[in-house]
DNA sequence: CGGATGTCAGCGTCACTGAGATGG
DNA sequence: CCCATCTCAGTGACGCTGACATCC
């Protein structure tokens, strides 16, 4: 499940991040806590990570000086393309056992949930 | 969902040892780890949280001196009964959306997953 | 010897809390 | 003053790995 991940180097966190900033566009970090669920203080060290490798840049917002305005890099968006793909697979290895009935039945009384 | 966990001051690896015990009855800890899928070392300190809050007991197996045969105490038993409870109310809430067919349905997908 | 058991130390991920500095 | 944003330090739960001593 994770082999992919540590392929890439990369964690759930980065992962939620590079999808967010690839659904949303360029977005602050308070943005990316929001659209993700993942807390401000783990937003703000996974940024880091994702800025060292590459994945992603940021600048200030000139309109908002606190905000910082975070965006997917190429390298990121590649990134991120391989892991969908290989998180695909692990999927669909994972829902085998379930017929295509089945899997929407599954996914209606998920969401029901919550 | 946690809250009556912390009001026990209980964590996950506590009740499921409990309940493992109160299964299984007296048990080594190896077997433990193997019928609650908890890794040994960590089986390791959870027995030891549970022999110093007196929620279970232990003694070396006369045949087996490597053994440690852990048992539940009547105060762990009524500690489970409470922990019994308050899981069973919040898997009510959590399953509320859903009618009782829908429930069993989710539970035999589920089952064809795991 | 090989294998099982118990113990210990450590690492990584996820999730949260509290505090502080800066800017709107 | 109040609020949002960003940053940092720390804690806890969970899951795993590697090592070791002991015993069968």
């Amino acid at each position: 499940l994770s082999e992919a991940f540590t392929a890439e180097g990369v964690r759930g966190y980065h992962f939620r991040l590079l999808a967010a900033l690839d659904q949303y566009g360029p977005s602050s970090q308070a943005d990316l806590g929001r659209h993700t669920g993942i807390d401000e203080s783990e937003v703000v060290a996974t940024v880091r990570d994702l800025l060292a490798n590459g994945l992603a840049r940021s600048r200030l917002d000139s309109s908002d000086r606190r905000r910082n305005i975070v965006t997917i890099t190429k390298k990121g968006s590649q990134t991120l393309e391989r892991l969908d793909r290989g998180l695909a697979a692990v999927q669909d290895a994972l829902l085998a056992p379930l017929s295509t009935k089945e899997r929407h039945t599954l996914v209606r009384l998920l969401q029901k949930l919550g």
